[in-house]
DNA sequence: TAGATACTTTGATAGTCATCAATATACACC
DNA sequence: GGTGTATATTGATGACTATCAAAGTATCTA
């Protein structure tokens, strides 16, 4: 898991008080990251697709964008702790992250 | 109302299928407006002063932000359709627009 | 009308980002 | 090892953004 997917998610806890300094640092980025009309899409796509998950190969051409774009798109939602992946052979498999949203959701009905 | 603002909250359908194109790019400005730290806890402090509002002087000091800068981030949360204004002498009264977060919650809970 | 206060706009700057082509890496299969 | 396929990284570019100081606009009060 990388760094600052760990400060995200499930580890914010935003208490009572108004939003404290930190707590929008770490929350923000989760914003950002579904602040892009194509992560947007792909998220909902790999959402979509369940526990299973999507093959990366085929989140490509639906989104009308090249290859590198869309591996790009991916990295930051991971990065974000959004979306979790993994190898088999030379396919890579996205799923999204238990408790992706936890966080943002707690936030927006507060 | 601003123009985009119209195209924001209330009026987005979301449907079942995959998230379509014009769906994402009118869903992904509201999260671009809320990937911001500044404008994150702005958000919070409206949202806490409920349905009066609050004033606009009273949203600078606590910040930390110059004047402008608050100005400016006021305005990115009012264009994008999360916070409305309303004018009282010389001072500006900012409070959540209804159904702010409809759409994006809907998104969420998808 | 003049001054004071609250807010917005402008202009500048440093930083970030979406995108693609080109290149690199990882893996499977022969 | 060599070849082909899938994915990641690099480098470049044009666009956007957060920020502030300075200047502009709007409103109240005297």
């Amino acid at each position: 898991m990388y760094p600052c997917a760990m400060s995200n998610a499930k580890n914010i806890q935003l208490g009572k008080g108004p939003l404290a300094d930190v707590a929008a640092a770490s929350l923000a980025p989760m914003f950002a990251a579904l602040s892009d009309p194509t992560r947007l899409r792909l998220f909902d796509l790999v959402r979509r697709a369940g526990q299973d998950g999507i093959c990366s190969c085929d989140l490509t051409e639906p989104l009308d964008r090249s290859q590198p774009t869309i591996s790009h798109h991916l990295k930051v939602l991971r990065e974000a702790g959004l979306v979790e992946s993994r190898r088999d052979g030379t396919w890579i498999w996205y799923s999204i992250a238990p408790h992706a949203l936890d966080a943002v959701s707690q936030f927006i009905q507060r």
